[in-house]
DNA sequence: CTAAAACCTCACGTTGACGTCAGAGGCAAG
DNA sequence: CTTGCCTCTGACGTCAACGTGAGGTTTTAG
């Protein structure tokens, strides 16, 4: 399939593609004329980047830890990162929930009727 | 207390304190001479700032949302748009634990034993 | 009184993940 | 064969949340 498939199929612009080509995430054949050319398999792969940019991961540690994934075998320094990605992801989630249960509590304090607004 | 003292108290920089004020997310007193003053509430204030940064709204939004906290009166749109908030917050933490379960899926894939590796 | 430390206001620099535009070539349909 | 959409490679633009440096004033310690 050629680019523009492979963006419609994920929902992930051309440019993007492009981009993660350029940093190493996707690999592309190529045809005669020079369009890029993918196989099924690209659209997991597009979707596993897409997850962990979501997860906060930059250009760089994706790069680093692809091919661990690709060739099922990682170093002790990939599988220390892949832990420390992890935890700071949980670390991230906790933070959220937090944050979360903040906009709770405005949500309450300023929605249930108080003095301030009874009379308003 | 002046903007050092609230950088130190809150480990966030000077800095980014005044982008703080210039987004209107803070306010200050000014001494004669024009520095500013803050009130003990101001480490509060920063910390709540730091929180809804973190869980990824932006100052446009958090300037549009803190004057309901201050006056603990919400509107119907400031309410939908912290509802609103909180739910892409609860998006965001159901897409992390996917993340998280991913890394941990790698974590398994790559370091459990393999023909790949064990003759290595 | 003086030197260091803290503060002030511009205002330009940084970073990452793309968006966007320019100019040129490629490809299926009628 | 030409129209129209797709693709290519640069290369500059964007946006947010600050970082950083210049040039100058204020506060504080000794």
């Amino acid at each position: 399939m050629r680019i523009g498939d492979l963006a419609t199929r994920t929902q992930v612009s051309v440019r993007a593609l492009r981009y993660y080509e350029e940093q190493g995430l996707l690999a592309s054949t190529r045809s005669r004329s020079g369009q890029r050319l993918y196989g099924d398999t690209a659209i997991n792969r597009v979707r596993l980047i897409q997850q962990l940019y979501g997860a906060g991961l930059s250009s760089k540690t994706i790069a680093e830890l692809l091919p661990c994934v690709d060739a099922k075998v990682s170093t002790p320094e990939s599988r220390e990162r892949l832990a420390a990605e992890r935890d700071r992801i949980n670390t991230q989630i906790a933070e959220l929930m937090i944050a979360r249960d903040r906009l709770n509590d405005m949500i309450d304090l300023t929605s249930r009727p108080n003095p301030k607004c009874d009379y308003v």
